[in-house]
DNA sequence: TGTACATCAGTGAACGCGCGTTCACTGATGTAC
DNA sequence: TGTACATCAGTGAACGCGCGTTCACTGATGTAC
């Protein structure tokens, strides 16, 4: 964690009840499936608070305003971020010793596929896409969530950037440009995958398919 | 042009008068702004016709809604598409006798770079990037909008292939991995980096930097 | 060309619904003795 | 442990604003003779 990022966490505020941290994550995961479906701007406070089971004074008795939520939502975002990359970490290290190496590869990167938008329990992918789409535009507009948003999209790239150096390690792969571009163009791709797949039926698995383009076997 | 894009074109409706064809494109520019500023759902009737210089009345006098609105400024921008690419592959012609191979490239790609979110008058770079993943996000949602936007977005990808195939050419310049891989990885670059732009204060020439990372003189 | 009339295009007032926000309240949880 | 009280957390009614939508209207544009 750098400080800037540590920072964004903790907030120097008095620390909340249990019963009070479970009532805001309710609120926020209701957010996460209204906001996949009608936009952040689109999703009215009351039908927030009805699909997770409140009344409207109890969000307001939680969050200042609808954007506050938006922010609690990037916060926690980095922090599920952190959690699923050590998850995928854990993967690769696990599975290390004795599998066929493009087999890991593509196995990390499908877990770290998992990693910006999450998917928790049984959310769709497709749902999970568009949250992180609204989220991401929304923060663009508002002044207050940029640099929070930025923060969280640099904690990924991060993430990301150790995952591949470690995924492509154990496969016995380079790139066949250089790390930083190849890094860029992988995360593009990535990006670009989920952004498309929006508008297709069946998601094609773009990804794997642009690493074997730019890699090759290492060469002894 | 397809069949199905000039399908999503011609309306078989009744040709507009010249004076109400002007209004709704008053009211289309209007709302380019105003959903920049505020994001589709965010922006107000109101609001976008007092930009335009109208009242409500007119606005429902033109469109049928809101998501009329959206689906027309969607097909415009198909044929400012058109009209944009064709300024490319002119500029590429014009000067394609006795210039620098590199500046050949760069320069069809910057113009290129000013296709997808078009850059009308002195609207600024970043407003055209939010409207248009406005009108992605808004189009991924909306059922009736998704198929039109998929033929916008499919469009743009043809002409895109076009030009870096004879920009490349142009120059002298070949890929070091797949056509249709390279390709896809420039178009996602491309987008990434205007979404990223969002959050940093000066644009980074992301789109040139990876052109010369996966590209190399050609063998003869 | 001029006049009379029909259609078109945008006006602006009006209606009603829904939403954000507030607040006095009540039951639940925690605390002191 | 039991009781009395304080604080906390969420309730639900109320208010008012703003927005989408409608519609009778008026001035502008076009057309027939």
């Amino acid at each position: 964690l750098t400080p800037e990022q540590t920072a964004v966490l903790s907030h120097d505020a008095p620390p909340l009840s249990a019963r009070r941290a479970q009532t805001r994550d309710r609120l926020m995961a209701a957010a996460t499936n209204v906001f996949a479906e009608r936009g952040v701007n689109g999703a009215s406070v009351e039908e927030i608070c009805e699909a997770a089971g409140f009344t409207r004074g109890a969000f307001y008795s939680n969050f200042a305003d609808k954007d506050a939520l938006v922010l609690a939502m990037i916060e926690a975002g980095v922090a599920a971020q952190y959690a699923a990359a050590e998850g995928a970490l854990g993967t690769l290290a696990a599975s290390a010793p004795g599998s066929a190496p493009e087999e890991l590869v593509m196995l990390t990167l499908s877990r770290f596929d998992a990693l910006g938008p999450r998917h928790d329990g049984g959310r769709s992918s497709r749902e999970a896409v568009l949250v992180q789409q609204e989220l991401m535009l929304h923060a663009a507009r508002v002044p207050a969530l940029r640099a929070p948003y930025a923060a969280f999209v640099q904690a990924c790239v991060q993430q990301l950037k150790g995952l591949i150096t470690d995924a492509l390690a154990a496969a016995g792969l380079e790139f066949t440009l250089p790390f930083d571009e190849a890094l860029d163009l992988l995360n593009a791709a990535h990006d670009h995958a989920e952004v498309t797949s929006l508008f297709l039926d069946e998601p094609a698995p773009t990804l794997q398919r642009m690493v074997l383009a730019i890699t090759r076997p290492i060469a002894r």
